[in-house]
DNA sequence: AAATTGCGGATATCAAGTATCCGCAATAGC
DNA sequence: GCTATTGCGGATACTTGATATCCGCAATTT
């Protein structure tokens, strides 16, 4: 039960975007080489921001990617799953159906009372991510940090 | 970032337990015949419900697994975090200090506000386990249900 | 035309989850 | 004591997903 490690990556990505100028680009070695990460794989990871319509591509010099909407109007949750998907922790296999003691299905009529409170938690856990946008991650660094991201970014 | 399959199982496991007359038992091959569970494999994962102290095991004939303590007592989280360990979803590797765009230390202080909102909404997920019982579960089962466990297991 | 950049596909490597089997120790019943 | 049952630890194998690289192609700027 973890995070890919590109979701670190792609998060502190998206937020170094947010700090520059509205429209403000950058490439995916750029970005690669301010936080120290392998490039080809990290450009293959901002490309799943791009499909996600978090991020759009520019080819050519003076191309990369800039956000494809406003910081304060994408969220956390929306960047974790468009690199980590949206399928949920734990799949009901419905087990109590299944084996020596199955139970038939009139006692299956609501969900597994597992099942319900696993899924509750994972909703707690996106309705969290969810709450926080770019916007609030740019408003929480440090003085001079933005300041920095763009005169190396921008 | 999904909890391993053998999660739902050991859930399932401890649900049964918790549904038998006080210090119930089930062998692990009982058990995995009552779902339809590779048993090999499920034994395994119940031995590490007994490493994190959930259940007791006991050898030789009417041996097994009983629960280690009331199911009042006994959260999912702690089921959960015995298959899937307590290590965080989203581990901060401070690349913020890292490559040409490294911050400088004293930018640093606090704890990266990416890191903070990721284990916030990590907290909210363990908290909403923590909240439900085995106790629960069974309370939540259907008429019937704990009859039929209890003819089959106990 | 040339250089830069993103895009998709192919490939390789590594870690974790799934799964099985073995021998050993402990226990209950005879 | 003997035997059958059961959990325990270790060894092993397979599969899947994450990590990582490279290539050719298309698009765009200069």
């Amino acid at each position: 039960m973890k995070l890919p490690e590109s979701a670190e990556w792609v998060l502190h990505a998206a937020g170094s975007l947010a700090q520059l100028e509205p429209g403000g680009t950058a490439s995916a070695a750029r970005l690669a080489e301010h936080f120290d990460l392998p490039p080809a794989y990290l450009a293959k990871q901002l490309q799943a921001l791009v499909r996600a319509g978090l991020f759009t591509a520019t080819t050519g010099p003076r191309g990369g990617f800039r956000l494809a909407r406003h910081p304060g109007d994408i969220t956390l949750l929306e960047i974790v799953e468009a690199i980590d998907g949206t399928s949920p922790f734990y799949t009901c296999n419905e087990i109590r159906q299944q084996g020596r003691g199955a139970a038939p299905p009139e006692q299956c009529r609501q969900m597994c009372g597992l099942a319900r409170h696993l899924h509750a938690a994972e909703d707690a856990w996106r309705a969290r991510l969810a709450e926080v946008t770019l916007e609030d991650i740019v408003d929480g660094l440090p003085r001079g940090v933005q300041r920095r991201t763009r005169e190396l970014l921008g």
